[in-house]
DNA sequence: TAATATTGTTATGCATAATAACATAAATCA
DNA sequence: TGATTTATGTTATTATGCATAACAATATTA
């Protein structure tokens, strides 16, 4: 079993950033299997609860995703009852979106369990490392569009 | 234009890694795109240039994603004549990925503009921090099977 | 009022990723 | 040796993530 070498690749930030992400998504994934909850939904699930009222226009900007694409989220979380669309009387185009008392819940549980998981699987890491990594990939977030 | 809560997403480690991710993501398909190379086709071939002679089995797995997959990547550079396959007479039943000139070429290319995308990029965090930050990258990335 | 912009939606396509099933070939074992 | 098991590459299929075009309904603006 020879050793490959990707050296090359690992002269990218990027390479390094997937690699890793990609362990934690696959935990991720596997911790929400039980709840039936894929990442996209979850995570639209949790902006709802944290922010009720708000409209799928703004929520795609925040998930950073397009507004097509919500769309199907949106339904699913409804289907389930984990969410309502109700009309606004001041804008008839959009819907605000509130969680149901199911959906608080859901939003409960799961935030446990993710937490959890999420800290079984770096509990080999110092907090203030994990603390410095994060302060580092709010900087590349931030740097799409803003510089020269 | 209200202000969305995602304090409690940014709990989350995770979070921050798809987000950064995002980011160097969108700027490496951008950088690919004039040479019409997607992000996987692009490491394939930086791998097969640097490890010639490597079969899909090894390939598919430090690329980490399943056989199947990696059968059309190989497939498009093979048309493209960027690399070749070629039986191993030890084995019959593997093939042996080597690089044609015009793909050690499009190698060196792509590298030199994607170092320098990278670079640019991140041209606003000090070296030393992303040093810092990769290492902990690859205890994220080392985490998975290994500890209780 | 007329032109423009926004919201949510449908349809469509591409890229990434996982699984099942298979033919061929190699390795194991009994 | 022959029978069983394993490995490699492949096809087919599906799910998921993500982007764009086009549109109806509604709001905004000029």
């Amino acid at each position: 079993m020879t050793k490959i070498n990707d050296e090359t690749l690992r002269t990218f930030v990027g390479y390094h950033l997937k690699r890793s992400f990609n362990v934690i998504q696959s935990d991720l994934i596997e911790t929400l299997r039980p709840f039936d909850l894929r990442m996209l939904t979850y995570t639209a699930l949790v902006l709802i609860v944290d922010n009720p009222g708000l409209n799928q226009s703004r929520l795609s900007q925040i998930m950073d995703i397009e507004r097509p694409n919500l769309v199907v989220i949106i339904d699913e979380l409804e289907e389930r009852e984990l969410i309502t669309r109700e009309r606004v009387p001041t804008d008839r185009r959009s819907y605000a979106l509130h969680p149901t008392e199911a959906g608080r819940a859901l939003y409960r549980e799961t935030l446990d369990a993710v937490t959890q998981h999420e800290a079984k699987l770096l509990s080999g890491i110092a907090p203030e490392q994990l603390e410095q990594m994060i302060a580092t990939l709010k900087l590349i977030e931030s740097a799409k569009k803003g510089q020269a």
